[in-house]
DNA sequence: TTGTCTGCAAATCATTTGCAATATT
DNA sequence: AATATTGCAAATGATTTGCAGACAA
């Protein structure tokens, strides 16, 4: 697994480095998505010597690899999460405990087809579910 | 027309403010979304004394009040548009000119149905569909 | 009058940048 | 060695806040 991600950082002629490696460990040991603080919060248990502009760089290289995977909250915040599954898709994500899951009906077609109909030409497109997971639909609400 | 904005307005019990109406007619003649510097920009044409915050205030709450829409731009910043349809819908937004056109479909049920099946609560969802507008996909590419 | 709105100046705070030192290939 | 990565300190820039005075009801 360590493995995988040498690989995949190297699939985008990214140096492989300590620091790197183990941004991804840490989110791939995540429950879910992680903020960059978050995630610099992590890293300084692992390294004396390691600054927050290091973490925003490479959480964003990575995102723009597609390693990694962002997560827009109403805050308006950028968060982060390892997603495994490759293929196109969009995420449900917990606002109180922060688990993604995969969600994969995309009406895509159709509204391309709506857009078809404009003679206007898609670039990119945003979906993403908001809500609580199972366990807290149960007991808690959304996070204040 | 004004007088819409006047009610609109009072139903959501805000003061009816030179002000406010203002914002509400630069958004209605705008051609596509604005950023809230433009709509500052457009109110010292009218106003000799109006207030970078005072424009973001009311911004805020107009969009609170769902008198007007928010879209929010790869570049993870907020623009306004006032939208003339209050059903649920979506927005195929141009990234060029900035004209917004409505989207219908909206696979809303389906997704529901596998959160359904996950058991989770949706509080909210996103679609945002980026790209080029008739005219624009003719002839320039998206800005800069 | 009473509570809301607004202007102004200052604060906030996530994100970015410049650059010299360091590590990877 | 050549190039990419990193740490640090400082800058950036959109958005917010506090508060006193102005305004709508």
């Amino acid at each position: 697994m360590s493995q995988d991600h040498r690989k995949a950082l190297r699939n985008l002629s990214l140096k492989v480095t300590p620091k790197r490696l183990a941004l991804l460990e840490i989110l791939a040991g995540a429950r879910g998505f992680l903020s960059p603080e978050e995630v610099w919060r992590q890293m300084k248990l692992r390294f004396k010597r390691i600054g927050l502009p290091t973490v925003y760089r490479n959480l964003e290289e990575l995102a723009q690899g597609m390693i990694i995977t962002t997560v827009l909250l109403p805050d308006r915040q950028l968060y982060y999460y390892l997603c495994r599954n490759q293929d196109h898709h969009h995420h449900f994500v917990c606002l109180s405990c922060r688990r993604v899951e995969d969600v994969h009906f995309c009406g895509f077609e159709e509204i391309e087809k709506e857009v078809r109909r404009l003679r206007g030409t898609v670039l990119s497109h945003i979906l993403q579910v908001n809500g609580l997971c199972s366990e807290c639909s149960k007991t808690k609400g959304p996070r204040p």
